[in-house]
Formats: structure tokens, C-alpha cells, sequence
RNA sequence: GGGCAGGUGGCCGAGCGGUCAAUGGCAUGGGACUGUAAAUCCCACGGGCGAGAGCCCUACAGUGGUUCAAAUCCACUCCUGCCCA
């Protein structure tokens, strides 16, 4: 075990606020090991960069040697948490619940020990709370303090629904922490409400707060929002390594410094060494797209992926790997014209005709590296198609 | 329980009897430019048929109605918000 600052500094490194560092001296110098709590919300059935970054600030305290809790709010789920929401959760039924986690806990795994991890179901106490105990719980809080919090103020005040079991959610969260005893709990900043909550239900209960560990908002894709499913703008940690290479490529040059510092272990004096070595931005975020691959696929991989990108989207050369579509006979008549909407539609390229059409009207389509304008051309082997800039198919007959 | 205002495309939001597959913004897709980008500019953005002009189908919470014609009017139902109890 490493010594009290040491570990402090450890445990606050990238973090966005903690709640707060002279409680948490405190406690670290009175118990060894801490008992640490994350909650996940299992709607989500991937784990994408910008959680993976709470995930590894999980990981950092089990290498410390803490004890850490792992709790699924499979309970809360049916709530839905409704931090930084402007409209209600739909509920998720038990079953879909259970099937995102199959896929989930793999994933968890790529970064965080499981074997030093207790997975818990909230839904083990939760469950079973008389209802006098939820009376009792949810008199220590009141509803002008719940209309404190931003998201349901903003709402209320713009006339926006706020069902009454959303208001549970931070109540809930609370009590798995008195459940648990937490002396630490991680999560991103905009738990922080829920912390807050948290800390005072505890004292309520005559327990010490816990210490919240807020961990920064890694933004998505596009630069401006947060990474989130729901907007399209992340980095799944379970994509393919050439896809996740691309994306991280495409995040804007000014999110580099802060894609470094927390999602890859490089120290920041590094990094600065980087800025001072190129002047291209994009050979940077080279290393950073190779350094990201290679935590989650391996070196090797993120080499692999390095070399392709390079080959197809700055050298526009054709990919190593061009997925092989079948084209039903059907398709290509007696003098070997082939109508390029329908093989779009009926190999599923397209969604619909329509979608195909435009394509080909934009000049979207290239066949063998050629734009081709027609929507008959006549078939030979190789027949490679180019849709958009970069997605590439080779149609073989069936 | 009473009164009022709403529910429109992935989202926001106009339209309030024909000229509506529905203005505009965002998002998305394609093109030009480029560093994969970004910024900027152009184009598209329900579906089917057609080389094309165009034609047809399905859509404006749901159901039923009025009308030659309905997102638009009426009735009922469901959902949301506000005011009064």
C-alpha cells in the first residue's frame, strides 16, 4: 500500500471535483481499504471512451487495493436516470435489462480487474424495501431541494413533464450507497447532484459521506456534445480497431490534450513534447487514435489499423479487407448489365431505392474507381464499389 | 371535478380547408475543398414506378365523421402542460 499523498494525488489526477480531498485524507488514513462504489445504469448494452474514463479511475483504485463495489441498478434502471435529461426515461422491462448486461460485463472487463470487482443488482435491496422504509426514505428530502437540481428545474420551469418516480432516482442512488457503507463513490461530473444527495442521506442515516470522485465529460465525435449513444458521436471501446482508429481521427484537433489525458496513460509532459515535435495536428492525433486502439486491441492491431488508415484515407488506395457482397443472379441479365439501384437496395447497401438514386445522381458511386453516372453498367470481375468516400463492397456473383 | 392551451417528419418548430410529402433550423447523407478532418460552398433528405416531365401509395397522436377536397373543421378517445377546486 502506498503511502496517504501518494494515493491522493493518484485518486485526483484528471478528475473534474472531488467531494472532498480533507475527508478523503482523513478516511484514507483511518481504514485501509475503502469501500468504493460505481453504479452503472445497464441500459446500455456498449461501453464507449467517454465512460471508459470512470471506468479506469475504478480500475486505478482496485490496483490501490480498495475494495470495490460494482453496482448494477438494475432497480434504478426502471427509473432511468434523469441527470442532464429533458424528458422522461422510457422504462426498460427486467428481461431487456438482463440482456444488455450479457453483453456488457465482457466489455467491463477490458479495463477494470473483475476479479477484484463484487458485482451487486441494487435491485437486491431495493426490492425488497418495505413501504414504510421508503416512507422514511424519502422524508429526508424535500422537494424544494429536488427542484434545486438543474435538469428537473429546467423542466418544471418550461412546463416539461417530471413524472414522481423520477424524482426517486437521486433518492434511490442514495440509499445503495447507506446500503453498501460507501466511503467512495465514483462517476462523471454531472452525477454530481446525485453525490450531493448521496452525502446528505448518508449523514441522515448516521453514516460518514462518502467521498464523490467526479470524473470530466469526455466530449464525442463532434466536439461539442457529450459522448452518448443516444447522439451518435462515440467511440464504442468494443469497435473494431479500424473503426475506432477513424473515429478518434475525426474527433476536432482541440479535444487531442484532453483525448490524451483521460483516455490514454500518457503523462502530460509527453504529451506537450508532442505538440512541440510536429507542427501537423493530425501526426499527433495519429499517436493518440494508435495509442487508444492499442489499450483496448492491442499493439498489434493498432498498428495494423495505423497502416490502413494511411492506405485508404490518406492515400485513397483500396482497403485490405472490402467486405464481400453476394449478388443474387437475378440481378444481371443476359447481356451482363447489372441495374446498380436495385443491387444497392436488394444487397441492403441502400435502404431504399430512393436512397440509392441519390447516391448515384450526387455522384456517390464509383465502380472500380470510376464515378459511373448510369444506373445500368455492364458486370466483370473485380467489381468493386465505392459508396460515399470511403465505403467500399465487392459484389461477386452468388 | 371545472376551465384553457397543446400533440406535425430523427429532433425543434411553422402551417390551421385545396396551391402540402408539408416553410425554416438542427442532425444526417452525397459532392467540391482539405490533413481523416474542421471551416466554407453546393445538393439531397417518406416510399414505389419512370430516361424524364411526371404519376401513384403511405404519413401531421388514435378512431369515427363533415366535405368534391382535411395536418387544417366536428365528435369521441388517449397523452402533455397551465389555471381553478
Amino acid at each position: 500500500m502506498q503511502n496517504t499523498k501518494e494515493q491522493i494525488l493518484k485518486i485526483i489526477e484528471n478528475t473534474e471535483e472531488v467531494i472532498n480531498v480533507e475527508e478523503l485524507e482523513k478516511k484514507l488514513t483511518k481504514k485501509e481499504k475503502l469501500t468504493v462504489k460505481l453504479g452503472i445504469d445497464p441500459t446500455a448494452n456498449s461501453i464507449h471512451l467517454g465512460f471508459a474514463v470512470v471506468l479506469r479511475k475504478f480500475r486505478l483504485l482496485q490496483d490501490l487495493g480498495h475494495e470495490t463495489f460494482l453496482i448494477l441498478g438494475d432497480f434504478t434502471a426502471l427509473i432511468g436516470d434523469p441527470s442532464g435529461k429533458n424528458k422522461t426515461r422510457p422504462m426498460l422491462t427486467k428481461e431487456q435489462i438482463q440482456q444488455n448486461l450479457q453483453t456488457y460485463i465482457p466489455q467491463l472487463g477490458k479495463i477494470i480487474d473483475l476479479s477484484k470487482t463484487k458485482i451487486v443488482y441494487n435491485s437486491e435491496w431495493l426490492s425488497k424495501m418495505k413501504p414504510e422504509e421508503i416512507v422514511k426514505l424519502t422524508s429526508q428530502y424535500t422537494l424544494a431541494q429536488m427542484l434545486e437540481r438543474e435538469d428537473f428545474k429546467n423542466r418544471y420551469k418550461s412546463n416539461e413533464p417530471i413524472s414522481l418516480h423520477e424524482l426517486l432516482y437521486p433518492l434511490f442512488q442514495a440509499y445503495d450507497s447507506v446500503h453498501l457503507k460507501a466511503d467512495i463513490e465514483l462517476g462523471g461530473i454531472d452525477q454530481k447532484f446525485n453525490f450531493l444527495v448521496t452525502r446528505y442521506i448518508q449523514e441522515k442515516y448516521n453514516q460518514e459521506p462518502e467521498i464523490a470522485v467526479m470524473m470530466p465529460i469526455l466530449e464525442g465525435i463532434d466536439g461539442i456534445n457529450k459522448m452518448s449513444k443516444s447522439l451518435n458521436n462515440f467511440i464504442g471501446i468494443d469497435e473494431k480497431p479500424l473503426d475506432m482508429f477513424v473515429k478518434i481521427m475525426s474527433i476536432p484537433d482541440n479535444l487531442i490534450k484532453r483525448y490524451f489525458s483521460l483516455c490514454t496513460s500518457i503523462p502530460s509532459e509527453n504529451v506537450e513534447k508532442l505538440f512541440s515535435l510536429y507542427n501537423n495536428p493530425k501526426d499527433i492525433k495519429l499517436i493518440l487514435a494508435k495509442e487508444i486502439v492499442s489499450i483496448y486491441h492491442g499493439e498489434n492491431k493498432a498498428n495494423e489499423s495505423y497502416d490502413e488508415f494511411i492506405n485508404v484515407y490518406s492515400k485513397r488506395e483500396l482497403p485490405s479487407n472490402i467486405p464481400l457482397i453476394k449478388l443474387p443472379n437475378s440481378l444481371i441479365d443476359n447481356d451482363n448489365n447489372i441495374n446498380i439501384i436495385d443491387a444497392l437496395y436488394l444487397t441492403g447497401l441502400a435502404e431504399s431505392k430512393a436512397e440509392a438514386k441519390r447516391l448515384l445522381s450526387h455522384g456517390g458511386i464509383y465502380l472500380n474507381g470510376n464515378k459511373i453516372t448510369n444506373k445500368i453498367v455492364k458486370y466483370s470481375e473485380p467489381f468493386i464499389l465505392r459508396l460515399g468516400k470511403f465505403n467500399y463492397y465487392s459484389l461477386i456473383k452468388e
